[in-house]
DNA sequence: GCATCCAACGTAAGCGGTTACGTAGGTAAC
DNA sequence: GTTACCTACGTAACCGCTTACGTTGGATGC
């Protein structure tokens, strides 16, 4: 409780100055054992703790990354235990940032507060990781010219020619998204697929189409030139989605969908529509959150590698703050095909890797 | 990425002084409209964010609280999702804080870093809280010297003459443990309770313990002198722990037991038995981890309000910096009795407070 | 018309470390 | 016995803010 002690007691009474307590606390040389024990011993007794900020300030380094995140089921997870995927990623991102000898700083945004909180955030870090729909893109872009930043899990939309974005780590939804068509057609038989698509301009939509198509091709199938549809990441948009698509006499019999949740739509849309799952329809979704496991039938999807996604962008962060001026970066990290009864799957969960590839 | 400019920078070009453009940023007083426009308006051209040291050493506050947690489930979890526990404090934490204009720093203490990562996080924070099972009594004292700190869902063993501990919020162990008991005589007319105890010292299990000799007596059942039996809170312990008492010849028709890990355990004890759950015997927990849920019979237990704890905790930190020389506080949640199969219940969830009491 | 008061600033002394640079004393080389 | 060099420190100039206190100029009271 105390904090009063300060580096010039500490000094003071071990008999050194204070650029030796300096040295000692941090481990560096140029300082006897002797010396060093004392110095030790003194800063154990008064219960000493260097300022951080002090720290901070003369060394222009805090020693702090900064995580942002949006702050989903604000409301309405009281029965659901909230998507662990975010959780993952914090402790994903505490682990590397430990190991670095880092710290990590949280911060939730929601909707009404997100800007100015990242921008305090900004200033008592090193670097910031924003988790994908934190935060809209320009507020991404200006906290990148004060600090630097990886994305994650989200890219820029905006690719200008002298435009160089933030570094940026994510999952493979290409990929992944064709490992699991791939899947469809080889192993149950599909030829008649529909693409669900989330928000136009998503790039992990866009993605995620792009497997799609380049599983069909891969199978010889026809290959279209949109989705069959399009929705919002949401349950309700794929609900919507789902009954347009029925309304207009479309029977596929796979419904590869953009995310989980509207996966999940779908499937409250199709039992509304007297259509069985996976017997008459096949759906699949992406991401693997929590629910998915709970659906009825449950979900085959593709998982993303949270946790290592959340190590991956503190590293990359870290190595980033080391050498500001080098190349931007991207990492792409491979996802897990995750089959269970929604595809007709019996099985637990067929793993294997869907690719790597550099930015 | 330039975070080369200096509130004397952005002073220069308001044609103020740095004075005015600390107060501007801290959203104080004593400037007029046109000069705080000015001011932001050179702030946002410069995309200067003050930094956040410099802000703490002059100020003698870092709007930061720390979150220290043990790191459970180092390994292993690969399957199961990992007790997402840790996770709602975490998010309590950060709501708190982020309502109160604060950030939270967290760091998982592995048995073998803890002691060091604890003491380089307490620099950088104006507090913090400390979860159960984080670090050793010792540390947590040594700490507290140096920081305000509250301890959360545990309590320091030692309390001399003039020993004045952390504060302290935890959940209502006896009253849930009372409630659990009183259900299981009342509601399931058990008459021969057996009540499986944690490690020897555990606050936790003490408390638990007294609310299970209070039920029986309540009901004018004889009152165990001791636990029926003892082990580590861990479901090896728990096994073993059940294996014994089964082996010593007792065959209680409820074993209400210390936590969950312990009920896992007790339940595969009885299983290897022979011994029906909940038919020959009921078994119930306390935490409501994840697993507990999906156990085989799912587990009946006592839930704490995570989240609340990590809000509440967080709470009570920042009063405590407000006001650093006031009474030690200690607050006690209620706890919510899970009711599933384990017990022979079959609705879901019958939930109800267990008090509330000021330490 | 003059004293009073207040809003709107400016001045400058820290806050508690880090670190470039300087120095003393001892040792090795020749 | 010098010179050169290295280890083990000390000196002091920052790092970029906050804030107590001082100042100014116009409005107000009488």
């Amino acid at each position: 409780m105390a904090d009063r002690s300060t580096i010039y007691e500490v000094a003071r009474r071990s008999g050194v100055s204070t650029a030796t307590v300096s040295r000692v606390m941090a481990d560096g040389t140029g300082f006897s054992a002797a010396t060093r024990e004392r110095v030790k011993a003194t800063a154990a007794e008064l219960s000493w703790v260097p300022s951080g900020s002090a720290r901070g300030l003369a060394a222009r380094r805090t020693g702090i990354v900064g995580l942002i995140f949006p702050d989903l089921g604000q409301s309405g997870d009281a029965e659901e235990e909230s998507p662990l995927y975010v959780d993952q990623v914090i402790r994903g991102a505490e682990r590397a940032a430990t190991s670095a000898g880092d710290a990590v700083l949280i911060a939730a945004t929601s909707t009404a507060s997100g800007r100015d909180l990242a921008f305090s955030v900004a200033g008592k870090v090193d670097g910031l990781v924003i988790l994908a729909r934190s935060l809209p893109d320009d507020d991404i872009v200006a906290l990148s010219r004060s600090v630097p930043v990886v994305l994650l899990a989200t890219n820029l939309a905006r690719s200008g020619p002298d435009f160089v974005g933030p570094d940026f780590v994510g999952a493979d939804n290409r990929g992944g998204s064709r490992a699991m068509t791939a899947h469809l057609i080889a192993v149950h038989g599909h030829t008649d697929l529909a693409f669900l698509a989330g928000p136009a301009g998503s790039p992990d939509s866009e993605e995620r189409f792009a497997g799609f198509c380049a599983a069909l091709r891969d199978a010889g199938l026809p290959e279209p030139a949109a989705p069959a549809a399009t929705g919002s990441f949401t349950e309700a948009g794929g609900e919507q989605a789902v009954r347009e698509l029925i309304a207009t006499g479309r029977r596929p019999g796979a419904i590869v969908c953009g995310n989980d949740e509207m996966a999940l739509g779908a499937l409250t849309a199709l039992r509304a529509a007297e259509l069985r799952v996976p017997a008459d329809v096949a759906v699949t979704g992406f991401d693997d959150i929590a629910a998915a496991r709970r659906a009825r039938p449950a979900l085959s999807t593709v998982r993303q590698p949270m946790r290592e996604l959340g190590e991956c962008s503190v590293r990359l962060l870290l190595s980033r703050i080391a050498a500001a001026d080098t190349a931007r970066k991207s990492v792409v990290l491979p996802t897990e095909l995750v089959t269970r009864r929604s595809c007709s799957c019996a099985s637990r969960a067929v793993s294997g890797p869907s690719g790597r590839s550099p930015g």
